[in-house]
RNA sequence: GGGCUGCUAGCUCAAUGGCAGAGCUGCGGACUUUUAAUCCGUAGGUUCAGGGUUCGAGUCCCUGGCGGCCCA
């Protein structure tokens, strides 16, 4: 949103109260006080002050005078006694108190004429504590530190979803939650860094602008290099570059960074998100995934300090111990009461498919088929963490054959609170299998598979060079934290993309 | 993509097709111990946008915009 269009129309345009505001600004001006300060010689923040003095007796002064900051919240005034409650950025909340035989009659009147809720204040005095026992500081003096031009929301009534999102620097100001959000999930990131450095990983940043997309199933955004006079694209998944530093010899090596996929935008998906991954070399998908859970649960000791969380609706959820392990054709048996398994005919799941009413697109080939069925039917049950084993071959293009099942790749997803948190690989290896992989994919787009991957070249010389052995997994940060903290998407994003207003 | 549904004062919400309202916020006044302060008074509107039906539309119809829920 810009001022200009607003500042164009002129002041009789604006609402009432952005018009008083402006005037009160002037005012400011015209008694001489900066609006704006430069800085405010702040000794003290309101939590330094609360952490000082957690049991100061009531009605009694400590001669301890400070220099502090906040923005107005509420404001209780009376004829020649005025309270403010100041709210710092972390959210603590202190009583300011001003009174006329401390700070005078003129810059008392002005406080009460010319302070509204949502300012920023300075204000010195001593601490003390009122005679109902709540610690104040007792002003001498005062001045505005920002003047806020535009009114607060009214605090006692929750602000409607998309006002949160829209601006979330109003929620951030009157939702401890949305606070607790942000601090929540760079606990969380930083967890995961300090986990990867205990265990001698490297981090590294691979390109977000790439020529060709690849690593993942998804449709890319696509801008335009001027320079190079053509089209490249926002990467969708860092994968085969994290593979090339494998193939030069960075064995452990992780990125924690932003994807991009030109997909939907609704409540649950968003178009740039965070995602790490991580491969080791001479590792492999089972011990990629017990990596996992031990990234994972030393998150949730950061973040809540157990491995059990506490989500925003109140439920305990449980992330400790090990977690469930199925594949996904046996739990798919078992759901169906029928044995199913890679090698079961196409026309049986169609009619697996047709009896509970799953519509089937006819571009699925059969492995796309099967997971769908098992989408449908078993990933709902899947609240408990559970690490979900060994995928079709047909739907994984970089994934190693299974050592003993044919037809299965060395997959799996973890599902938590029945959405994907993660994926694991035991990654592809071998340069010739994964040329032919490619050129079927190729194919496939060719055949108008948005999704499918290109061929890329570059890749496949990187892997002609040999990459070791390696286990491969990747997990979405804002998943992690809808894990952690059992909100949306959206407010685990703090700004997320939404449509112009 | 389909169905349902919402959009009204700074915020949260009312209003049988018949005078656009309330609470908080704001503004004016009273009050030296308040905690969503209290009390008295008062202002504030392109009812998302555009079109249509009607004597008359916030309300009914159509198109579009931005949300929410459900389904695929």
């Amino acid at each position: 949103m810009t001022t200009t269009s607003e500042a164009g129309q002129g002041q009789d345009d604006l609402p009432e109260q952005m018009r008083i505001r402006r005037a009160k600004r002037e005012s400011l001006l015209e008694a001489g006080h900066e609006p704006y300060a430069l800085t405010y010689p702040r000794t003290a923040t309101l939590k330094q002050i609360r952490e000082k003095y957690p049991d100061l007796p009531i009605d009694s002064a400590t001669g301890d005078v400070v220099a502090t900051t906040g923005r107005v919240m509420f404001v209780r005034n009376t004829g020649k006694l005025c309270f403010a409650t100041l709210q710092d950025g972390d959210g603590t909340q202190l009583q300011a108190m001003l009174s006329l035989d401390k700070v005078g009659a003129e810059r008392l009147e002005e406080w009460k004429r010319l302070v509204d809720l949502g300012d920023q204040v300075g204000i010195t005095g001593e601490v003390i504590s009122s005679k109902r026992g709540e610690l104040s500081v007792l002003a001498s003096d005062w001045s505005m530190t920002a003047k806020s031009l535009r009114p607060l929301p009214v605090a006692h009534k929750a602000m409607s979803e998309e006002a949160r999102v829209r601006q979330r620097y109003v929620d951030l100001i009157m939702r401890p939650e949305a606070r607790d959000m942000v601090r929540a999930r760079a606990t969380a990131v930083r967890s995961l860094r300090d986990s990867f450095h205990q265990r001698g990983f490297v981090e590294v940043e691979t390109p977000m602008l790439q020529l060709i997309h690849g690593g993942a199933a998804a449709r890319p955004f696509i801008t335009h290099f001027n320079a190079l006079d053509r089209d490249v694209y926002l990467r969708i998944a860092p994968e085969l570059f994290l593979k090339r530093c494998l193939v030069g010899g960075i064995d452990k090596v992780f990125e924690i960074n932003r994807n991009f996929r030109n997909e939907g935008l609704d409540s649950s998906h968003s178009p740039e998100f965070a995602m790490l991954e991580f491969y080791e070399a001479y590792s492999d998908y089972d011990r990629g995934g017990t990596l996992l859970r031990e990234l994972i649960q030393e998150a949730a000791m950061a973040v809540a300090g157990s491995h059990v969380v506490t989500h925003a609706d109140g439920t305990e959820f449980d992330l400790g111990g090990e977690w469930r392990s199925i594949t996904v054709f046996g739990s798919l048996s078992e759901a169906l009461g029928e044995e199913v398994t890679v090698e079961t005919p196409y026309e049986q799941l169609v009619g697996f498919a047709q009896k509970i009413d799953l519509a089937v697109d006819p571009k699925w080939i059969p492995g796309k088929l099967a997971e769908e069925l098992f989408e449908e039917l078993v990933v709902p049950t899947l609240q408990q963490p559970t690490f979900v084993k060994d995928y079709p071959e047909d739907t994984s293009p970089l994934v190693r054959a299974h050592r003993s099942q044919r037809g299965l790749v060395e997959k799996f997803d973890l599902y938590v609170s029945g959405f994907e948190l993660g994926t694991g690989y035991s990654e592809l290896i071998d340069p010739v299998i994964q040329r032919d992989r490619f050129e079927l994919q190729a194919k496939l787009a060719q055949k108008g598979d948005s999704e499918a991957m290109p061929l890329d070249e570059d890749y496949l010389r990187a892997m002609e060079y040999g990459m070791p052995p390696a286990g491969g997994v990747g997990m979405g940060i804002d998943r992690l934290l809808m894990a952690l903290t059992g909100l949306g998407i959206r407010e685990t994003i703090m700004f997320p993309l939404v449509r112009p207003e």
